[in-house]
DNA sequence: TAAAACTGTTGCATATATCGAATGCTGTTC
DNA sequence: GAACAGCATTCGATATATGCAACAGTTTTA
C-alpha cells in the first residue's frame, strides 16, 4: 500500500509519516496504531515511534483515553503559512470571482505538480450555480479534463509518457488518444483546453495556462459549468476570458 | 535552535523534518541546503536528505535551477482534510458571523493545546471594523489574553505550572500575577473571560469555553474588539452570548 | 466466569540512517 | 584569468532507529 521509490531513500521515517499523515486525512474515524500498521504495512512498534513523533510536533493527535489518533490543527498552520508565501491565490481571487460571476461557472485556480497531479490552490462557486463541489486542496490526475489537454499542450513533455499516463485515467466518457491528442493540438491553437463532457458527463470544463516563467506552465485557471449553460452564453468567450485573465496573471507573476 | 525534548524521540527524521517545514513557513523566501541546516543546527548531509524525502512527498518544493526549497501545495491538501473531518470549524462559523455582525466585533474559534498553545480554526470579521488581523491557523501561547483565563479557569491545572507559563507571556499592560489569578476566579465564577486592553492596549478581548467531552475545555469562543466600542455596547451582553453559544456548541460537539 | 483475541507497549540484536570529511561545482574576488 | 569561497552533493564508518518477539492490559467470545 506504501509506494517505494526507485531509488530508496535516506529517511524511510519521513515517508512513513507522510503517508500515515495522508492516511488518517483520508480517514473518517481516527485510527489505533495498529490500523495504521496494518493498513501502511507497517512494523507496529515503528509505527508507534513515527506516530509518537508527528503528536510530539503536534501534526497528529493522540486522545489517550481511546488511543487513537487523528489529524491535529498544526497543518492548519502549515497551510497558512504557504497561503501566506504565495502570491498566486492572492492574485487570482478577485480574477475568478469576476469571471465566475460574469459567466455563472465554478472557477478554479490549480497548481500543476509536473505530470502527477494537479491540487487547487482557489475557488471561486458561482451563487446560481449549485454545487459543482471542489474545496481548496482538492488533488486530481494531471492529465484529466481541461487541465489536462493544456499541460499536455504547453508541457513539451515526450510523447511515450503522456501516452503512458493518459491510459491510467479514469473519465465518464473517455476520449480515445487519437482525439485527445488533436484536442491538444486544438489547445496550444487557440490557448484554452476545452473538456466537453469527458471528465463527468454533462459537464463542461474550460482551462488557460499560466507561466510563472518560460517553459511548463506552473498553472492554471479553470471553468466549470454544466455542458448546455456554458454552451449557450458562447464557449468561445468563456474561452478567451480564460486566456486573457491568464496572459495578466502570468504577466503579474513573473514580473512581481 | 531546534528543541530538544526530554525523553529523545525514536524518530527523529521527523522532528527534524517539522522543524524544517516549520522553518520554511516562517521564511518569506525559499532557502538552500546550506541555509537550512544552519539555522536548525543540522548536518547539511542530513538535512539534504530530509529535504530530499520532503519533496518527494510534495510537501516541499524543490527548484532545480535555484537549488532552493520551499512549502509546496502538499500541505494545503492535509489541512483540507483535517478540516473536512472537523465539526467544529463548521459548527461554530454561523455562530461567529452571527455575534461579529450583532456585536461589530472580530470572533475567533479556537482550538486549545494543552497548555501550550491555541490555534485559530476559524474566524469571522465584522464588516465595519478595520483589521483586528488574525488568520485561520495564527498561533497564540495558551494563557495570554482572555483565553488564557478561560483555560486557566476551567481546565484544572496546577498552579505552579500556570505561575511557570504565566512569566513567559508577552502582554502589552502585563497584569500582575495575583491579578490575574483574580480574574480567573472571576472568570470561573461568570463564565466568561474578560482581557480589557493588558494583551493589546486599548483592545478588548472576551473568551467563553467549548467542551468536546467532559474535563478540560477543548475549545473557545473569542471575541475581539476595540475596548471603547465593546464597553460601550454592553460588555455583559456580548460576555453572555458567548457563553450562550459556547453551551450550544458544546452540546452539539458532545451530542453528534 | 474463563479464555481467547485483540490491543498498545517494551527490550534487544542488527540492518541502516546519520554523521563528518572529502569531492566537484559555481560564482566571486583580486 | 587564477585562486578563492561558498555551495550542493557523495561516500564510508559507526552510532542508532528499526524490526521482531515477547509482554501486559482490555474487550469480545465461549
Amino acid at each position: 500500500m506504501v509506494e517505494s521509490p526507485a531509488s530508496p531513500s535516506k529517511a524511510p521515517a519521513i515517508a512513513r509519516a507522510a503517508a500515515i499523515l495522508r492516511l488518517l486525512g483520508k480517514s473518517d474515524t481516527p485510527l489505533g496504531v495498529q490500523a495504521i500498521a496494518r493498513e501502511l504495512g507497517l512494523v507496529p512498534s515503528t509505527c508507534l515511534y513515527v506516530l509518537r513523533a508527528l503528536a510530539e510536533e503536534e501534526l497528529i493527535a493522540f486522545d489517550p483515553d481511546t488511543k487513537r489518533y487523528a489529524l491535529d490543527a498544526g497543518v492548519l498552520t502549515l497551510a497558512r503559512q504557504w497561503l501566506r508565501r504565495n502570491q498566486f491565490p492572492d492574485l487570482i481571487q478577485p480574477v475568478l470571482d469576476r469571471i465566475a460571476g460574469d459567466f455563472g461557472v465554478t472557477m478554479l485556480g490549480v497548481q500543476i505538480v509536473g505530470l502527477d497531479h494537479i491540487i487547487a490552490v482557489a475557488v471561486s462557486r458561482s451563487g446560481n450555480n449549485f454545487q459543482l463541489s471542489t474545496q481548496v486542496g482538492s488533488r486530481f490526475p494531471a492529465l484529466i479534463s481541461a487541465t489536462g489537454r493544456c499541460i499536455a499542450a504547453f508541457g513539451d513533455y515526450p510523447e511515450a509518457e503522456l501516452a503512458r499516463r493518459f491510459r491510467t485515467l479514469r473519465w465518464d466518457e473517455p476520449p480515445s488518444f487519437e482525439a485527445w491528442r488533436e484536442q491538444v493540438a486544438e489547445t496550444r491553437a487557440q490557448g484554452f483546453a476545452v473538456d466537453d463532457g469527458n471528465y463527468i458527463a454533462g459537464v463542461a470544463v474550460l482551462a488557460a495556462p499560466v507561466w510563472k516563467a518560460p517553459g511548463k506552465p506552473s498553472h492554471a485557471l479553470v471553468a466549470i459549468g454544466i455542458g448546455s449553460a456554458i454552451k449557450k452564453r458562447g464557449l468561445e468567450a468563456l474561452g478567451d476570458a480564460l486566456v486573457a485573465a491568464g496572459r495578466t496573471v502570468s504577466a503579474q507573476m513573473s514580473g512581481g
